[in-house]
DNA sequence: TACATTGCCGAGTAAATTAGTCAAGAATTC
DNA sequence: GAATTCTTGACTAATTTACTCGGCAATGTA
């Protein structure tokens, strides 16, 4: 499993979207704001993730994204798979020509570590990061703004957000 | 936990080592052609093996690398992180300042997992993946020569290993 | 003592990846 | 029709990876 910062912002976006859920779509520019993340950024990784249906988008004025099933359907492996295209600790993918066609010296161990860090990853849905204790706290600090002093807005215009 | 290419070539040359421990010093060179390492690179990653203390070195005719200990008493997450530094996958590496000096959202979800991935390769000895069924059969295979086609060799000059 | 062998060290580098920026456009609401 | 928001694609700076290259240091053997 690849575990990058891809990945972590990925999560952390849809844990987010999962939080704020409930009162219409949610947009980018919110979610860039809270959770300290480029917009831009922010762009490609929804591309990706709205093609595995992970959320979905409404245009226009009010519109943004909105979870594409319930947080409890949605599991961390999910998330990162979608963004990190490549989700395995091998050096051939799950194939065994690691090494000159052959399987390397150490291709087992790599795949039984892929195996269990997808698997732990897998039972992890959002609904159960929301659950967990920390989690509530900070999504409180970050609405009421305290977290918001040195994020790099991009090319977030208006401050209309009030605040 | 940052799991890179790096740290797989670690843990491959380590298992060589031990495999082919016993003899006397086992050289750089002779890795480098078995494992298809670049022989330069082998160098630098021994360096930080041999700062932990996971290596030994004899230099001059007849030297090489030989294990810092037995190979039961080295782990695979020693290895890794000998040479990656990097051991872990939150975005702050264990403080909790990952967003504006504060904890990200998702900080315990990374902490968590780091732990169990270090848990588990921290279990792992160099004997232990010895004594798993696929390894001898590779070494063998190593050992006749016959994964050694395309290989990089790097700087190797005289072939007088006479296959 | 010469020299071949091996490790040791630091600088440099090409390719890939990450983490973005920028600009234009399409759908939608007011 | 204007503002808002997603959508798409091209581009880029910084970083990391996976090396190469060159020279020096230690040591064994002739």
């Amino acid at each position: 499993m690849r575990l990058t910062t891809k990945g972590r912002y990925a999560v952390t976006a849809m844990l987010d979207l999962a939080i704020h859920h409930g009162g219409g779509p949610i947009t980018l520019a919110d979610i860039a704001q809270r959770q300290g993340i480029s917009l831009s950024y922010l762009e490609q990784l929804f591309a990706r993730l709205r093609k595995r249906n992970l959320v979905s988008s409404v245009r226009g004025p009010g519109g943004g994204y909105t979870l594409g099933r319930e947080a409890s359907g949605i599991f961390v492996a999910q998330v990162i798979a979608a963004v990190d295209e490549n989700v395995d600790t091998t050096r051939c993918g799950g194939a065994h020509n690691c090494q000159d066609n052959q399987q390397c010296l150490t291709h087992d161990l790599w795949q039984d570590l892929s195996n269990r860090i997808y698997d732990y990853l897998n039972q992890i849905s959002l609904q159960d990061l929301m659950n967990r204790s920390g989690v509530q706290e900070v999504a409180e600090r970050q609405e009421n703004g305290d977290a918001r002093t040195s994020v790099s807005l991009g090319r977030l215009k208006a401050e209309s957000a009030g605040a």
